[in-house]
Formats: C-alpha cells, structure tokens, sequence
DNA sequence: TGATGTCAACGAAGAGTTTCGTATGTGAGG
DNA sequence: CCTCACATACGAAACTCTTCGTTGACATCA
C-alpha cells in the first residue's frame, strides 16, 4: 500500500475545488475572491481550509511563492465521478444505474440535452460491442 | 413559511432510511438487526440516531407500543432525487444533465441497463412535445 | 416477589468541520 | 529604520456526527 484513497470532500471544500477546476492554479487570495461573489467567508477561512485540503492530499501546494499556489490535486470529471460512485453506493444499493435513471426521472425534459445523453448511449452501446 | 426544507440525511442516517424503505416501519431491533448483517453497530447507537432523525423530521415515531416503530417520513425516491439534485447543485455547477453525462460515462456498459434507460429517455422525449 | 430481559432516555466522549482572531514573518516605500 | 500591506501559521470556539455506557422504567416468569 503505497498511496491512499483521497477523502470526499466535504461541502466548503468542494466549493473551493470549483474555484481550483475554474481557474487553475490559485492563491488564496484568488480563491477568496472568487468566493466571495456570494456570501462571506472570511480569508483566514479559506487559507486553513486550503492547508488542510493540502494535509488530506486534495490539493498540492506550490510553496515556491510568497503567496501559496494551489492547485487541484485530482481533476473534476476524475472527483464527479467518485462523488458519483460514492453516492450510488450509499443511496442507490450500489447501482449506478438506478442512480442515472431516477435523475433522469427528476427534471424537466429538454430536448438538446436528451440529445446529447442519446449520443453518448450511442458511444458506449458501440463500445461494449 | 410553514414547513421546513428537511436536512441532507448524514451516511449513518442514510443506512438506517435504507432500512426502513426495504422494510417498512421497523423498531430499533429490526433496524439494528438489519446494519449487524455487516459490521458491528451497537444498539444505542442506532436508537440515539433515530431519535435524532426524529428531532431533524427525517422519520416519524409511532409511541403507541412499549417498542417505539420508526418510519421513513420521505419516499425513497423522493430521497434520492433530492439528494441528486444536492450533488448536481455542489459539484456539477447545478447542471442535472452533466451530472447524468458524467454518471454514464465512469462505468462498464450494459445492454440491458443502457437499453432500460434509452426507454427512459424516450418517454421524457414524448412527454416533452 | 425478585431476577432477568428489553426498552427509551440521557449524557458525554472523540473525531471532524467550519469559522475566525491573533501572532508572526517579510517585502516595499517613505 | 519604520511602517504598511499582505502573507502564512496557529489555536480555539462552535457546531455536527457517530459512538456507546449508564440509568431507570416496565414486563415476564420462575
């Protein structure tokens, strides 16, 4: 056992990993401003949440600065996915199935985007040939 | 303003509502019997947990019997839907059809699950004309 | 009646999360 | 050199989550 699986993020952290994925690598005066577009958190807030998202391995950190460079350590898609798995595992018996169908089931219909879903059926239907 | 929106159900809560939707009103006992199958949890801690979920408004509390019976106040998939809509809100910018995209792509095809939800998809195309 | 088993209630411990105040270091300008 | 702006670090408070030990009520039964 060499590496470790990285924790979910919690809430405010993956408010700040948005940020990251949005923005690239960070300080933690980009990060807060960015934030700070609605509601208040403080600075402090954000810099100890950034250090201990780097103890947890979430992020690295570039310390070559004055001011700290953060970066996501793992990408979106690579997260959206484990939050996914993880969410069909404690919700949904484990079937990631279950999970796509019922929000599918759970919104309006729009016909671009159900487009876009039939396609991507299309590609994995030819994959799995 | 009448009613409180109910709180995002924890991992442990979450368990325990998957218990009562699988068996319907169920006791302390029935609901602890059912988590020991894996794992060891005690007793009272299921009990606390319930009354907790009690106090959030997540079940609901039959005292009529010595043995207390606790019931899932929300649906399952209302539940669920509800947590996806969560998770679409956090991590995928609000957007529902991303997170179905990305939930489709991060796993192994199968015919008659992706046959299951082209059907799906076709009828929220017919309802949506 | 007294022992045994089952139940809810309570309180508290320990970990994790989120918040921020304060201390401290450091570079730039006056 | 002194001060100001800005940065990290540290610690602690307030809150939530999860766990379980203990207590006391109550029923059953030998």
């Amino acid at each position: 056992m060499t590496d470790r699986q990285p924790p979910r993020p919690t809430d405010a952290e993956l408010a700040i990993l948005g940020v990251l994925w949005e923005r690239g690598p960070s300080t933690v005066r980009d990060v807060h401003e960015r934030l700070n577009k609605d509601g208040a958190t403080g600075y402090t807030t954000i810099l100890k949440l950034l250090q201990i998202m780097t103890e947890k391995g979430l992020v690295v950190r570039d310390e070559s600065e004055r001011a700290h460079v953060y970066q996501s350590r793992y990408g979106e898609q690579k997260t959206q996915r484990q939050l996914l798995a993880d969410l069909a595992e404690r919700a949904f018996g484990g079937s990631a199935t279950k999970l796509v169908m019922q929000a599918l089931s759970g919104r309006k219909a729009n016909a671009a985007e159900l487009n876009a879903i039939r396609e991507l059926l299309d590609t994995l239907e030819g994959e799995s040939r």
